[in-house]
Order: structure tokens, then C-alpha cells, then sequence
DNA sequence: GTAGTTCTTGAACTTGGGGTCAAAAATAAG
DNA sequence: CTTATTTTTGACCCCAAGTTCAAGAACTAC
């Protein structure tokens, strides 16, 4: 019953998320969403209600896809060692292979908002620390494989990984790959 | 000759930094500066020709500011590892003491301009290879001095520990202390 | 076909951002 | 006191952001 939707939310929620993450928040307009999503600004408001709501629906996506991703790649053959290595390699890379580095959608929404959006800042925590809990993980399962040490606390290791993510994911936007290369290789010597 | 300035350019810049620094630059309005510095949105466009220009003059004291305060914490009595960590942990304690924290404004910047304001990026760029020195004179002294290891390649974990601090400051916005410490205390473990 | 529902479209509205300007107010020099 | 110079002040402008709305279009059920 009524007329049907002339297009797809989760694709248009998708296409916001990159501008999203491209632009920043306060930098995209209703209107860069309407040409992003091809949708008119009307039914995008008629659709989502508001920017800010949209934009909800566009981190909750990125949190679910980048999960999705990690635990993926993290749990590839390999060591634990290995595949974090790798893993914080094709974040660097992909983002500099960008014509202009974005970052993680969550860090920046972290500087953006934080403070002012307690939702979002909520979000972002949760999506921080299901990460954490993704290399934890993938860290415990190495010291039963045995190619990580067991002295090695999994918990703090983990936070720390996700410290150096964070870190790396800012420092893309003024220093090149060598720079960050060396950078995994000294964050990693510990493992 | 002339009427003369109602008002202390140095001290109106510092001023518009906290304001920057606090709500971000997208986020200042002149509004906002005009409140802040006490100064009229005219005088302040007479003096300063442009937001962005008292922005660049504001990223410019940051630098050096910061630059004083790095190199004169990093040198008082104490080994290496000892006055990095107590510099570790000042830039948290100082955030987090905040009504909201506000991480560092090179790595807001980096965040909110990179890409989109080269001049920016550049000075951000500067900042942060000025802060990596004064990290590996620090640590290269500390080998001179014999407490750090002579193996270790203090340029390299120059590099490392300015991504760590990067990564810190923006997980200020969504973790509380304690895990910032522990953070800390394993980014430092192979010192 | 009519009713009822849902979506689209384009115009319109309100607010605030970034910036400009003309007039008045301070000063120093002569 | 006049002149030249520099600041201040507050009104004013233009434009884009974020949102709303009335009208019409597309569909289903009867």
C-alpha cells in the first residue's frame, strides 16, 4: 500500500556513510547527501527524519561493517602476530590510496562530537571496544596456537592495538606509508 | 600614530585558540571569537583579515606553546622512560581534568582540515615532526646517558610514541583513565 | 473508479555564518 | 585646532544550512 520508495535506505544510508566520512559531520550538507544518494533532500527527510538521525543510521552501518571486516581478516591464515600486522597494514594503505585520507569514520566522529553528541560519543565507545575485544580475542586464540607469548596480557595488548590503530588512522593525514610502516613495525616488537 | 588597539593581539590569539581548540574550527563562529577574545567581529576582522588567518595565527601559537612545554617536561630530572611517561600522562591528566576533553588541537586539525586546507595540514605536519624530535634528542640523550638501551633505533621509537600520544588524545573522548594508563604503561614496556 | 496511504518534488522559510562598510572615536604631528 | 592615521562599533549583506510543507504522483484494497 502507498507509493513505493524510488530507492533503497540501506543504500542511501551506505552512500551518506561515505560522505559522512569523507566530509565530516558539520561538513556535509542536506544537499551533498541528496547528490550522494541521488534521493531528494524531501524524501531523505521524509525518509530519515533528520541529518543527525541519518547520520546514526550511517555509524551504526560502519560499526557493523568494520567489525565484520576485522574479525574476517584478523582470523585469515597466519599468525596473530601476522594478521594484525596485516590488518593495520591495509588500513594504512587503503586510506592512502585515497586521493585524500579519511581516516575512520568512528575517530573522527570521536574529535568531531565528542563532548557535544553523547549518543554518538556512546557509539563510538562501543564500536572502540567491540574492536578491542576483536584482537583480544584474536591474541588469546595465539597463545593457545602458541605463536603468541603467554605472558603476554591479552587484554592491555589489545587496548594498546587499538590505541596504535587510533594513532595511525590520524597520523595518515600528514605522513607517508614509510613513515607509518615503521611505526607497526615498532608498535608490534612487543608481540 | 593613530587610534590606538583597544586590546592585546598575542593575548586575543591565545584567546581564539582555547575557543578553537574547544569547539573545533568549523565550530567557532566569529561570533564565538568576538565573545572570547572581548574584542568586536569589526576589530577583529580589521586586525586579523580573515577566521581562517587568526586560525592560522592561533595553530602557530599552539606550536609553540606546545614545542616549550614538551622540551622544557621531557628534560626535568629523571630517565628517559621516566619523563616520557610522566609526559604521557600529563596530556591526559590535563584532558580528562577538562569539563570535556578536548585531545590536541594539531591532531583536531589534522582530522578536520586534512585534505581540505593544504597550509593547515602543512603546519600540523611541522608541529608533529618538531614534537618527534624533541622525542628522540630525549631518547638519544637517555642512551648517553645509559638508561635507555644503546639498540634501540631512537628515531624509530620517536615515531612510535608521537602515534601514541595522537592515539591517546583521541581516546581521551570516549576512555577513562585507567585504561589510558594502561595504555601507556604497555606503549612503554620495550624501553 | 474511489479511497486511503505513502512517497516525491520543488518551493519556501528561518537562522546563523562569514564578512563588509560607513561613520564616529582616539591618538600624534604640525 | 587641524590633519592624517588607525580603531571601534554596529548595522547591514549575502548565502548556505537544515528543515518544513503543500501539492501531486504512485501504489493497494475495495
Amino acid at each position: 500500500m502507498g507509493r513505493p520508495k524510488n530507492f533503497e535506505p540501506d543504500a542511501a544510508v551506505a552512500q551518506a556513510m561515505e560522505t559522512f566520512w569523507t566530509k565530516g559531520y558539520a561538513g556535509t550538507s542536506p544537499a551533498d547527501l541528496a547528490e550522494a544518494t541521488g534521493v531528494g533532500k524531501g524524501s531523505l527527510y521524509h525518509a530519515f527524519g533528520s541529518k543527525r538521525e541519518l547520520f546514526g543510521k550511517a555509524l551504526e552501518l560502519y560499526g557493523r561493517a568494520g567489525s565484520a571486516m576485522t574479525e574476517a581478516f584478523l582470523n585469515e591464515p597466519g599468525t596473530a602476530k601476522e594478521r594484525i600486522r596485516a590488518y593495520l597494514m591495509l588500513l594504512i594503505e587503503t586510506d592512502l590510496s585515497l586521493p585524500a585520507p579519511r581516516g575512520c569514520l568512528a575517530a573522527n566522529t570521536a574529535l568531531e562530537l565528542g563532548g557535544k553528541d553523547a549518543e554518538a560519543t556512546e557509539s563510538v565507545r562501543r564500536m572502540t571496544n567491540e574492536t578491542i575485544r576483536l584482537f583480544a580475542e584474536r591474541l588469546r586464540r595465539g597463545q593457545r596456537d602458541g605463536d603468541v607469548a603467554k605472558e603476554i596480557d591479552a587484554e592491555a595488548q589489545a587496548h594498546f592495538l587499538m590505541n596504535t590503530v587510533v594513532g595511525l588512522r590520524v597520523m595518515t593525514q600528514t605522513h607517508d606509508g614509510a613513515v607509518l610502516h615503521r611505526i607497526i613495525d615498532t608498535a608490534l616488537a612487543g608481540l
